[in-house]
DNA sequence: TCCAGTAAGGTGGTATGACCTTTTAGCATG
DNA sequence: CATGCTAAAAGGTCATACCACCTTACTGGA
C-alpha cells in the first residue's frame, strides 16, 4: 500500500455551505455590515434544509465571519480583526491559571530534557554562542536590566544543540505560547524584585554544565532554574488574580 | 448616565454548551481520543434539544476541539495536534529513520517527565489501575505474549496521573505519531526476541517507584526502560532498512 | 477451533415543521 | 408631525422522523 490512496472526505453538507459563503465573502460579493439572506431563503436557494444552513452559519459565526442577531438577521463582520486561533492558543489565552501552570510544567519537562541532550551533543560553536549570550546577560545585569529576548534565545540555543528537529519544533510551539502571554511581563517582574543576580547564576551554571558535557548536571541546573521561574510565576499570578477557588 | 446600564446579551443556548464542553477539556475530564457522549445523551443530560447540542458540537469541531465521525461518535482531539503533529506528519510517514529516532527521543523526554510528576501526584485509584494493567501484562507474559495496547495504556495512565492536561495532550500527539508507525511491529519484535521478561521488570519497577511516590526513582526507571526501547528500535530499523545514507 | 460473513443497534447527518422571542418597519392615532 | 401600537419577518429552540454509516456481536461454515 505505497500510496495513501485518498483521504476520502464524505463532505458534510454544512461544510459545503460554509465554503460557499466564505467564498462569497472573500470575493466581496458579501460586504462587511451587509445582511445576508435569511436562513429560510438560503435554505431555499441551496435546496437544503434550514438546520443545515444554521449549522453552517454557526460555524462561520464561531470563525468570526458572521454575526447573528435574533429578530435582526445575520450580518457579515469586518474581517480585519478575527483570526481563528488554534485550540491550544485559545485555551491558554484565557489566562486560566491552571492552564498556565500546566504550560510551565510541560516546558520544564521539555527544557530539562533539552539541557540533558544538549550537554551530550553540543558542538563547540554552539557552546561559544551560549557563552556570548551569557556575556550579554551579564552586561545587562550590571545595569540592572533583563532582556527576555536574550533569555529566550539562550534557551532556544540549548534546544537547538540537541540536534533533534522534533524537540526543537515541539519546544518552539510551547515557547511561542509562553512568550505571547507572559514572558515579557515576567521579565519586568524579575527586574523589580531583584532576582537578576540569581537568574544570572542559574544561566552560568547551566552553561558550564553543558560546556563540560555533563548531562545530568545540566538537567539538574535547568530544573533548579525553571523551578524558580515556576514559583515566581505562581506568585505573580496570585497577585494579579487573587480570586481563585 | 454614569452606569452604562448593561450590555444585555441574550446568551445562546449552544454557546453555553460550548463553554461547558471546553471547560471539561481544559480540566482534563475529557481526554484526547476519548469519545464523548452521543448527541442524544448530551441533549438528555443538559435538558436541551438535540439540534442545540449539535450546533455546539459543530462550533467545537470548527474550532478543532472535537471530531465527529458518522456512525462512530464524536471524539476529543489533541489540543496540540495542529501545532505539533500536522506539520510533522508527512515527515514521520516517510519512515525516515532519523525522524523516528528524534520521535523516540522526544517521547523519552516527555515520558520520563510524566513518570516524575506522576510519582508526585498519583492518587491511589490511579496506582491501583497501573497495578491492574501490570497484572494483565504479567499474565500475558506467562503465555509468551505482549500486547502493545496494554503497554500503551500503562504509559497513558502514568501521564494521566500527572494531572496536567497539557502534558496529556502533548504526549498523546507524540504517541499517536509513534503508534501509527511502529508500535505494533515493535511488539512482535519484542516477542520474537525474548525481551518480555525484561520489559515486565521495567514496568514493575516503574510502577513501584510511582506507588512509593519517589519521583527521582520513577524518572530513572522510566529512563532505563525507554533507553532499551530506543536501542531495540534502532536495531529493528537497521535490519529492515540497511540502506541508510 | 477459528474465522468470515452478516444482521442489528447505535451514531452522526439531514430534513421537516412547528412554536417562541426579538427586532423591525409600517401604520394608525393623538 | 410625533408617538405608540401592531404585525410581519428574522433568528432561536424544540420535537420528530428518516437516512447513511460504523461498530459490535452473533452465527454459520471451514
Amino acid at each position: 500500500m505505497p500510496p495513501v490512496f485518498k483521504p476520502i472526505r464524505p463532505k458534510k453538507l454544512s461544510e459545503e455551505i460554509v465554503t460557499q459563503i466564505k467564498n462569497l465573502i472573500a470575493n466581496g460579493d458579501l460586504k462587511p455590515g451587509e445582511r445576508i439572506p435569511s436562513e429560510r431563503e438560503l435554505a431555499a436557494f441551496l435546496g437544503v434544509s434550514r438546520p443545515s444552513v444554521r449549522e453552517a452559519i454557526m460555524v462561520l459565526e464561531a470563525m468570526g465571519f458572521l454575526e447573528s442577531r435574533q429578530g435582526g438577521g445575520t450580518f457579515v463582520r469586518s474581517l480585519t480583526e478575527r483570526s481563528i486561533a488554534d485550540p491550544l492558543a485559545s485555551m491558554v489565552e484565557r489566562r486560566d491559571p491552571r492552564m498556565l501552570q500546566a504550560l510551565t510544567e510541560v516546558r520544564m519537562g521539555l527544557e530539562t530534557w533539552s539541557a540533558y541532550l544538549a550537554a551530550k551533543r553540543a558542538e563547540d560553536s554552539e557552546i561559544a554562542r551560549l557563552r556570548e549570550l551569557y556575556e550579554v546577560m551579564e552586561e545587562q545585569a550590571g545595569s540592572g536590566g533583563w532582556d527576555p529576548k536574550i533569555d529566550a534565545e539562550f534557551h532556544l540555543t540549548i534546544t537547538a544543540a540537541t540536534h533533534n528537529t522534533l524537540q526543537v519544533h515541539v519546544l518552539d510551539t510551547i515557547q511561542t505560547l509562553f512568550q505571547t502571554t507572559i514572558m515579557v511581563t515576567l521579565g519586568e517582574f524579575y527586574t523589580k524584585e531583584g532576582y537578576i543576580e540569581l537568574l544570572l547564576n542559574h544561566h552560568r551554571e547551566i552553561l558550564e554544565a553543558i560546556a563540560a558535557h555533563d548531562p545530568e548536571r545540566a538537567r539538574q541546573k535547568m530544573m533548579e532554574h525553571l523551578t524558580l521561574v515556576e514559583e515566581k510565576l505562581a506568585l505573580f499570578l496570585q497577585r494579579e488574580r487573587p480570586d481563585t477557588a
